[in-house]
DNA sequence: GCAAATCATTTAACATATTAAATAATTTCA
DNA sequence: TGAAATTATTTAATATGTTAAATGATTTGC
């Protein structure tokens, strides 16, 4: 009657753990009126300036149309510009506002304390092991 | 202008390894014309039979409200069957027809397949390893 | 130099996620 | 017992995910 399954449900597992992560982000994120996925982007914009749209999908991990979406949301909020690139007028380039840039740099701080949070109560270690087996799983995969 | 991120990004790595595994099942699910939630919920039917719906939404790990449309197209597709429960009528249980569970059988086979496969490349005790510092996660953050 | 192929993004259609509120049944306890 | 509190699920509204197709701009090859 019931089919047996013999292994750890590991995409379960990743998501769980994921989940257990953002349980401690996302009450500072939902304060700012930000969902998980206008973070990724604030993200990213912060680390990189003007950043074109395909960039920004590839590294926040958003699908292009899913990320038009998030961006015309984002734009109506006051927290990115989009423009198109002079250069190549096919492309899409997005930057942060001062808005934007305002919460990139309060929420950064909460994160990265968070991170140190971590790395004490679980160990520098086993995080560092944690990232590194994550990366295997990753490139097991896919043959970039 | 940049701010700037000491660490990795966890949630994001979660992500990618997670996608990164699913990409070897999806093809498997979508044969079958099924969604990532679809097989999730069939997963926890086929372990443990007929089984009320906050137990599948909680194994599952989706939410109450997503899983009421999950249950729906997939009553639909004749997968599952819904009832109230005799004893207390607050309660839905749900169980597999017949053609869910042969879903079940047939890719729960390839799904297993790709453990062993994970196994032999990465190494049965790094995945085991995995599983341990996952579980340290969740643990962390959730003092259940 | 221009039609065909390529590339970047968006639109469209449907499925799922998230949060709050509503509905319906059961339990508790005065 | 019967009203209030609790529990299980669904509805509603908006945001995001997914896949295929369409749109617009650029490049390539002849």
């Amino acid at each position: 009657m019931t089919t047996s399954f013999v292994h750890r449900n590991l995409p379960r597992l990743l998501l769980q753990a994921r989940e257990a992560v953002m349980a401690h982000t996302r009450p500072g994120l939902r304060e700012h009126g930000l969902s998980d996925q206008q973070w990724r982007v604030l993200r990213v914009l912060g680390e990189h300036g003007e950043v074109e749209t395909g960039r920004v999908a590839r590294e926040a991990f958003i699908l292009g149309p899913s990320l038009t979406g998030v961006l015309t949301r984002m734009e109506r909020d006051g927290l990115i510009r989009r423009a198109r690139d002079a250069a190549d007028q096919r492309r899409t380039v997005v930057e942060l506002t001062a808005k934007g840039l305002k919460a990139v740099a309060k929420l950064s701080h909460s994160i990265e304390a968070h991170y140190a949070f971590m790395e004490e109560s679980l160990g520098k270690q086993k995080l560092t092991r944690l990232y590194a087996l994550l990366d295997d799983v990753i490139q097991l995969e896919q043959p970039a």
